[in-house]
DNA sequence: AAGGCGGGGAC
DNA sequence: GTCCCAGCCTT
């Protein structure tokens, strides 16, 4: 470690006298209610400010309490999960309610240990909590902190490395304001997410500038280090938008214990290695009980974490209702109903697509 | 096309 | 502890 060259009172004020003036007014900032700062927490767990807000907004319009959503069904959450992503995260979300109501009298503790208890919430997200729902001093170390905390002590190993991350905990605990941790934890938070951005950052309108090892040493480009990802695999799968007489479509549930487990998709197959299109669309018809013959759509792409989704899509209108529209997880849905129906982000693609490609065919 | 992003669970 | 998994948005 360095001597002082940062001291942390310093860096404290600064950073709070930034945050009054800068400080963005977010739907979440309104109020101090643990409930509402849990949700936004969860929600913004790999996910981008502007892309919560809505999500927020709906969500708590359908539940106001932690006892609203444990007494909501797992379905009607993940329906006002879906497009949000990481869905693991609203099954946790779920539970953790129940867990309030029932462990913690319907109360969140401001416990760093018994928060984390909560499914969903770690080390991180605990510190957050505590800190702007009850304003007791709670350390953060999310993306924005370490970028922060990176560049503030010139760190120049893998930020994601055990030893570094011990480092910049430590550095973070240090840091965390014990005056006032509501305001410190959002100021550090933002200015990560509005100054001290991965790239570009803007230096000129740092608060904390004067302190900044990364900016003393024009390293702030190449702080936090990248690692370089493996390109991903491609996979394929063939998509069939099956339609009744009325326009209804097929679709099914994604078992919950899965990938995008609990969320609706269409019928779908995948494509393995050296199989044709055509031989998988004729395999997943035969499997359906339909001999209508089908209509190519269009190509669509989505990309995961891990893999690479080509997605090719068929229509094919049916008379007969095949039976298994009559199996638990698959069901029918008129199309006024379809776009509340939680599909998954590819899918969500793919209802786009045909739904364009309808509207053009119709002009 | 590539980078960024917290936590859970298996090992 | 260490790895592996996971979906979307921004650049």
């Amino acid at each position: 470690m360095s001597e002082c060259s940062c001291p942390a009172e310093d860096i404290s004020s600064r950073l709070l006298a930034w945050y009054r003036d800068a400080g963005r007014a977010l739907p979440w900032r309104n109020t101090r209610d643990p409930y509402c700062i849990w949700l936004s927490e969860i929600m913004l767990q790999q996910t981008t400010v502007e892309a919560v807000i809505p999500y927020y907004e709906r969500f708590l319009a359908n539940f106001s309490s932690v006892a609203a959503l444990a007494a909501a069904p797992l379905d009607s959450v993940l329906d006002l999960w879906a497009g949000l992503g990481y869905y693991s995260r609203a099954r946790n979300l779920h539970k953790a309610a129940r867990m309030v109501v029932e462990d913690f009298c319907g109360e969140f503790p401001a416990d760093l240990a018994e928060l984390q208890r909560l499914p969903g919430i770690g080390r991180s997200t605990a510190g957050a909590i505590r800190s702007i729902a009850f304003d007791l001093p709670g350390p953060i170390l999310d993306g924005n902190v370490r970028r922060v905390l990176c560049r503030l002590h010139a760190v120049t190993t893998d930020p994601r490395a055990s030893a570094t991350e011990k480092q910049l905990w430590q550095r973070a605990e240090s840091l965390t304001s014990v005056s006032r941790p509501h305001d410190y934890a959002q100021a550090i938070m933002d200015l990560g997410a509005t100054l001290c951005t991965p790239r570009q950052p803007r230096c000129p309108l740092c608060p904390l500038r004067a302190h900044c090892q990364a900016f003393a040493q024009s390293l702030q480009g190449d702080i936090p280090v990248r690692h370089k990802k493996p390109p991903v695999p491609k996979r394929a799968q063939v998509v069939l938008l099956l339609e009744d007489q009325r326009g209804a479509r097929l679709v099914r549930k994604r078992p919950y214990d899965g990938m995008l487990g609990g969320l609706w998709e269409f019928p779908a197959a995948p494509v393995e290695a050296g199989e044709t299109t055509t031989a998988v669309i004729s395999r997943l018809l035969a499997t359906l009980g339909v001999c209508s013959a089908p209509e190519p759509v269009g190509v669509v792409k989505h990309v995961y974490s891990h893999f690479a989704l080509t997605c090719t899509v068929f229509r094919c209108r049916v008379s007969l209702l095949p039976q298994v529209a009559k199996e638990e997880d698959r069901q029918w849905v008129p199309p006024t109903e379809l776009a509340a129906l939680a599909l998954h982000g590819a899918h969500q693609k793919v209802l786009k697509l045909v739904t364009e490609k309808t509207e053009k065919d119709k002009m």
